[in-house]
DNA sequence: AATAAAAAAAAA
């Protein structure tokens, strides 16, 4: 077993005096000697148990031997990781330990006699140094070559060292070394420790050969990775107890019992399939009777399996043509060719996460699997503790990590883990938390998790090394802005590199932003002519796919969907006109959606039209309302006017923000929406006769769109106020000109036919819409030019860089970054580009003045007390953490969120600060009476059931 | 001082 290392037996007792680890609250502590043979044979075992083939691929490509090399490299970087701690700086520090060593002849002074220079010598950079100088004077490498291999272990505490910091410590020669008697002996220990290091990890013989090897950085990174998850397992004392030992030391049953206990499911082993397509989805997704695979979804397959190499592959097609299960078809297929472990499947929101997380799990069902395979699973997004079928999974998967000796209980088998059946799921308890997850295999979350992968942060590693085994699959690419796009692209090239196959799926994608996904993951390497095909193409559905050193593929898949033919009308904006039209439009039944651009527009409206209609004939949707509210809101609504018409109210309207613009898989008679820019009102008239439905009312039987919030009488239509604010003027004009011809000529809107079109030329830089309004046009671009460019700025400031050439060590990789989680709010960095905005938790103030959650909660989460004077049951405070709310920015302007913040402490109560029940822990808490108005820093809040949160100001 | 929706923040 490759726990059998016996380090020991090569040192001397002074070699074996110094120490690694202590525990803080007992006596139990573990000699350098041990933690380095323990972290060396957990590295070993993670490379043949968990590191999937796409990873000893990448790093065995960079080294003679390939990936014998690699595995030796792994355990070896690992085994001498700590190195730094053979050092006064270090130990130092507990002087029980420090006078065993001086003991042993290994002279120092007091951590006080040291004082704050000893932070000039963090463990990890001292190990640096100290492999550096051996590397030079033991074996002659010249000193350039020595950074790339020795920053893995000044970066194993999560930040690769600058390399002022090192020559700054080098200059320090008493933090390494204490001068005078005693300094040789610790030169010899030094010496000791990395010489058998060396040569019982294997690589004495090896060091003369790679120092002619150049790591390329992606590889620096996945070692620094997997050294710091060695390093993470072989510290934790439930897996490696402490000195001393209740029995004697035997290392091989040691690591044999860690490993054991912790139980780490191994990588996805994805088969080749041949399979046609047709067989292909039947046999991995249930699909309707009677369905046949479209043709986007056999094409995707096919130019998956045409790629030379690893790839990015762009799929991009109107909803309704299976573009998720092509997605994970076409992952399949990818991760088989390129060993990928795992999938990571990136979503726009929380929401759609959620409802594709139970999706992921019914295709891993179907997946073919060995007898006995389990597999990681995670759904990763900051809320995600409060998903059901996440929470499930953990309660299924439960387990303590901790070690079991080989002569111990042996681990139960689970139900159909023999033979062959599909593999197990599991939520594994080590890589629970924010910095592990993504270490799973399957991982469904938000965007942001993906774009993290380009930000400065310390443990960035951990990220890409998450990132690198696995298949990504990015979904809505259309849907992200200047700031996500940068880092996006940023990423993508980082993926590239490490041969990571990627997925992406869209609507329409602008030509250009099409090449630069494209150019993005080939690397900015020269020959950009390659990829102008990929901006030329029009067609729709369109596949693209880009291999490093090939020339782009282009598919043009037909369409499938059923067309559709909608009619555009102009409306004035003014609310007893839309009201009046309402009246005659839906005089004979039916069912209107009216898409507003901003909160206050869709209550002012909701305001009139209940007047008119009745209150119980209109409805109102948007995001200023109480998670478990907005939930209850989109299953309304879903109940409604979702594909099973059974409860259809006779007539009815929905008023509602951009809410109802996303996801909802809603039909309605009617539409009347604001302007917006031209793909996204695609999407909203998207709800508009979608499904097939019979005994629509006569008026309405034809598809409209009534276009309002412009003020149609100008020379130039004006956008009203607020529609600009969110969209800019350049946006708003582009798409009124390029729907222009359709509102004058009354020419009907073909779907999806002219989707592409028209999104192509809002997009473009052509010229749109009559001669008269191009100065308006021109001006408006100009103003968003600047604001794109001040937007790729900002994103600069935290990104990582582009991958540096091969052999340059990976030293200031996160220089300038956000290092630690700094607590001031302004300076968190950022994978969005949005202002800063306040989350509460709502909470209902009963008659008696005491606290309890919102009355009103379904699922038996409504009405749990919750007392200010102690912790509150883990239940209600679950429930309570359901009921997050985010107060509208006018809270949070930087004038006044400090007075807001100020004023909501008065909520802050001690004994809901506890670590076993985190669900309130540093939450703010805002306590409403529900219809009574709550003044909060010089404003009034109203929450109702029906409108959600209002504000207006209190002396008003 | 009037502008959507969207996400998010612990180590060896």
């Amino acid at each position: 077993m490759a726990g059998g290392f016996d380090l020991r037996s090569r040192l001397s007792a002074v070699a074996r005096s110094v120490w690694a680890k202590h525990d803080v609250l007992g006596e139990g502590w573990l000699p350098l000697w041990c933690h380095m043979q323990d972290s060396a044979a957990v590295a070993g075992l993670l490379w043949d148990g968990w590191v999937p083939e796409r990873v000893r691929a990448l790093v065995g490509g960079a080294l003679p031997e390939g990936e014998v090399d690699g595995r030796r490299l792994v355990v070896w970087l690992a085994g001498v990781h700590d190195i730094g701690k053979a050092t006064p700086a270090f130990a130092c520090q507990v002087d029980a330990l420090a006078d065993r060593m001086r003991d042993a002849g290994l002279e120092m002074p007091y951590r006080a006699g040291l004082g704050a220079d000893r932070r000039l010598a963090p463990h990890g950079l001292a190990g640096q140094l100290l492999l550096q100088e051996w590397l030079k004077e033991r074996h002659g490498w010249p000193g350039r070559v020595t950074g790339q291999f020795a920053v893995v272990v000044g970066g194993h505490h999560g930040v690769p060292p600058e390399q002022v910091a090192l020559l700054e410590l080098d200059g320090r020669a008493e933090l390494v070394r204490t001068p005078g008697g005693s300094e040789g002996a610790w030169l010899r220990v030094q010496g000791e420790l990395l010489d058998g290091c060396a040569a019982e990890f294997g690589v004495e013989e090896r060091l003369g050969q790679w120092r002619g090897v150049r790591l390329p950085q992606p590889v620096q990174v996945v070692l620094s990775g997997l050294v710091i998850m060695a390093d993470w397992i072989a510290s934790n004392p439930d897996l490696f107890p402490y000195f001393p030992l209740e029995t004697g030391y035997d290392g091989g049953r040691r690591v044999a019992a860690a490993w054991r206990g912790l139980d780490l499911p191994g990588p996805w082993r994805p088969r080749v399939s041949q399979e046609d397509a047709p067989v292909l989805f039947a046999s991995r997704f249930e699909l309707p009777p009677g369905a046949v695979v479209r043709p986007v979804q056999a094409a995707a397959v096919e130019m998956a399996r045409a790629i030379p190499g690893a790839g990015l592959l762009i799929v991009e097609a109107p909803m309704g043509e299976g573009k998720t299960e092509a997605a994970l078809a076409v992952a399949e297929v990818l991760a088989a060719r390129a060993g990928a472990g795992g999938v990571f499947f990136a979503l726009p929101t929380m929401a759609t996460s959620n409802a594709m997380f139970p999706r992921l799990l019914d295709w891993l069902d179907r997946l073919p699997a060995e007898g006995g395979e389990r597999l990681s699973v995670l759904l990763a997004h900051s809320k995600a503790a409060l998903n059901r079928d996440a929470a499930e999974l953990r309660a299924r998967s439960r387990q303590r990590v901790a070690a079991v000796d080989v002569d111990g209980a042996q681990r139960v088998p689970k139900v159909g883990e023999e033979g062959a059946g599909p593999a197990e799921l599991v939520a594994h308890q080590w890589l629970a938390g924010r910095k592990k997850g993504l270490l799973s295999s399957f991982v469904v979350g938000t965007i942001d998790q993906l774009l993290f992968a380009g930000l400065k942060a310390r443990h960035l590693v951990l990220r890409h090394l998450a990132v690198a085994g696995k298949v990504v699959v990015i979904d809505e690419a259309h849907a992200y802005d200047t700031y996500m796009n940068a880092y996006l692209d940023r990423v993508l090239g980082w993926l590239g590199a490490y041969g990571v196959p990627v997925v992406v799926l869209s609507a329409t994608l602008p030509a250009a932003r099409r090449r630069e996904l494209a150019q993005a993951y080939a690397g900015a390497g020269g020959d950009e002519g390659r990829f102008a095909a990929v901006e030329q193409a029009r067609e729709y559905p369109l596949l693209t796919a880009v291999c490093a050193g090939h020339d782009p593929l282009l598919g043009r898949p037909a369409a499938s969907g059923r067309g559709g033919e909608v009619r555009l009308e102009r409306l004035e904006d003014d609310l007893e006109a839309l009201a009046d039209r309402l009246e005659d439009d839906l005089a004979g039944g039916g069912c209107a959606l009216v898409v507003r651009n901003t909160v206050d527009r869709v209550l002012e409206a909701a305001a009139v039209l209940r007047g008119r209609f009745g209150a119980d004939s209109v409805s109102v949707a948007h995001a200023r309302f109480i998670d478990t509210d907005r939930a209850e809101n989109d299953r309304r609504l879903l109940e409604l006017f979702g594909p099973d018409g059974s409860r259809r109210p006779e007539r009815h309207i929905v008023v509602a923000s951009q809410v109802a613009e996303q996801s909802l898989d809603v039909d309605f008679d009617l539409l009347v929406s604001d302007v917006a820019p031209v793909d996204l009102l695609l999407q909203r008239v998207g709800r508009l006769h979608r499904h097939q439905r019979s005994g629509r009312p006569a008026r309405l039987r034809e598809a409209r769109c009534l276009l309002t919030g412009v003020d149609w009488s100008a020379p130039v239509p004006a956008p009203v106020r607020g529609s600009e604010a969110v969209y800019g003027r350049h946006a708003l004009l582009r798409s009124l000109a390029v729907l222009h011809p359709h509102l004058e000529e009354r020419r009907g809107l073909s779907l999806p036919g002219d989707i592409s079109a028209l999104v192509q030329a809002a997009y473009g830089d052509g010229s749109v819409g009559p001669a008269q309004w191009a100065p308006v046009l021109q001006e408006a671009r100009l103003v968003h030019e600047q604001l794109q460019d001040t937007k790729a700025k900002a994103a600069d400031v935290f990104r990582i860089r582009e991958a540096g050439k091969d052999g340059r060590s990976l030293m200031g990789w996160l220089a300038g970054g956000t290092g630690d989680a700094d607590d001031t709010r302004a300076g968190r960095a950022q994978v969005r580009d949005s202002p800063e905005s306040l989350e509460v938790i709502v909470v209902e103030e009963l008659e008696d003045g005491s606290l309890a959650t919102v009355s009103w909660a379904g699922e038996g989460r409504g009405g749990l007390p919750l007392p200010t004077g102690s912790a509150p049951s883990p239940r209600a405070a679950k429930a309570a953490a359901a009921c997050g709310l985010r107060l509208p920015a006018r809270l949070a302007k930087s004038y006044v969120i400090d007075r807001v913040i100020a004023e909501l402490e008065r909520f802050y109560f001690e004994s809901w600060q506890v670590k076993e029940n985190p669900w309130l822990a540093g939450q703010l808490i805002l306590p409403i009476r529900p219809g009574c108005p709550t003044l909060l820093a010089g404003f009034r809040l109203m929450y109702t059931r029906e409108n959600g949160l209002e504000v207006s100001s209190a002396d008003a």
